[in-house]
DNA sequence: ATTATATGCTTGCTCTTGAGCGGCGAAACA
DNA sequence: TGTTTCGCCGCTCAAGAGCAAGCATATAAT
């Protein structure tokens, strides 16, 4: 196995088990444990891990703007629990929208075995996702390019979401608290993600359990606005409560839906 | 076997694989392993494939799948030599369309030198393709995904290219020819592409010698709406002639420009 | 015919790896 | 809290695999 190899299923196995261990590593690729410490150093050094003691523990910072392909490569077994669970909710025919986000784009796969959906979306990457399916209704909002995103933002997105009334929109965020609802890095997403709520029916909201308790920069809207809360583990009873409370359905995986 | 073919083997490999290793690449094409090592430093900085040391590790984050990127690769001279020309007559600061076809993405990529254009396309791939710039103000018209094709058309579309006008419309057609005119497959392209031509005050038309004196289904406009010609090879004396005559500027590489 | 491109070979040089060793951290226990 | 003990760490070294660069040759494009 090659060295980079080795070191991108290091990864893969932080995003897992959000912890790794040298002596586990070792035997399991068959090197030596120094070999896996310079490992772990390499990707302390890069910033996608940090070391302890032991072994390396992942860096949790959703907080901070990261680049889409890195930010991609989180958690992706959580997104795809979700990406199912979504697509529970969807019937064929339906007309959605779709943020641009790394789940958007495993929900769109997911939903790939529906009939006659019509989706509406800023994210040039669930479009080129979808750029296969047959008969279904694939429309892009149209707008300026977001540097280093595969997005699309600004007043003609705007204008070009709100052209159309979906069923149900699909929304994920970086950030989600009791006191400061329901947030995400940029100004300019969360207008975007704004128009898409604004015109829709419903009200999805797909958000795994690393971001319950996080404040993102901008706002996009009260949690109150979210019809249903998608979530890849079960919450706090905090979190159910407050659901329970404002009217909110929350699904999770341990449901058995 | 040629080169290019061996790199595209190569990629389909590591698409299975997920990794290779320069021996074993070496000995299956019966090459020797600097060739193998060349091979993937190309890819690497094609951004197909990322070294290591010993091999390379396929890149899953790149957007647009592997059919796209070697369907991109054929006849890759003609294009290239076309998207330099084209190059040679944009300014920095120009605003531009780009229109959706394999010569625009060709196009894009030359064009990343220059500074602060301004790009409106209804082309999935452009805007890929420019997704990386800083500066430039890239625009989308939105629209409707036309099945099978990474580009937006019908009326959202129309009207997405009508909100901007621009210096240059860089169009590609499918068919050329003296009586029939400017040809293409497609209605509702033809229609997104007269759009461009509608909005734009300068009309380059950027065309491969294959070309020449066929016609396609729909057409896009006369022949005289075309300011500037720009192809892979001198025309014939006859093409040359109504050039003149229509008061079109050629633009072919044996000029030297 | 001439230029450009692709390939193979050789020669140092670099990178990765595993082993050994002294030192440090962490947990248990007094 | 202090101490002990064990395991983990980082450093260094040497071996070996892999690599870049330059050059000569072969092949393709013009």
């Amino acid at each position: 196995m090659l060295a980079l190899e080795r070191r991108n299923r290091i990864l893969e196995e932080l995003q897992i088990k959000r912890q790794v261990v040298v002596s586990d590593l070792a035997r399991s690729f068959k090197v030596s444990e120094e070999t896996i410490r310079r490992d772990l150093d390499r990707l302390d050094k890069e910033g996608l891990a940090k070391k302890s003691y032991g072994g390396a523990v992942i860096i949790e910072d959703s907080a901070i703007d990261l680049p889409f392909n890195i930010r991609k490569k989180r958690n992706i077994p959580g997104k795809q629990k979700i990406a199912e669970l979504i697509s529970g909710l969807i019937e064929d025919g339906d007309h959605i929208t779709l943020d641009p986000s790394t789940t958007s784009v495993f929900i769109a796969k997911a939903l790939k075995e529906k009939r006659r959906l019509t989706v509406i979306t800023n994210s040039l990457e669930v479009m080129i996702e979808l750029s296969d399916v047959e008969s279904w209704n694939v429309i892009c909002s149209g707008g300026t390019m977001k540097e280093g995103y595969l997005a699309l933002t600004g007043p003609r997105a705007i204008e070009g979401i709100g052209a159309f009334n979906a069923d149900k929109a699909i929304m994920s965020c970086k950030g989600f608290d009791m006191v400061k609802g329901i947030t995400d890095g940029n100004e300019l997403f969360c207008e975007a993600k704004r128009a898409m709520l604004d015109n829709s029916r419903e009200h999805i909201l797909a958000v795994d359990h690393s971001k319950f308790d996080t404040i993102a920069f901008s706002k996009i809207c009260d949690m109150e606005r979210a019809d249903i809360i998608v979530t890849d583990e079960k919450p706090d009873e905090k979190w159910l409560d407050l659901f329970m409370r404002s009217g909110i359905r929350c699904i999770y995986p341990e449901d058995g839906i």
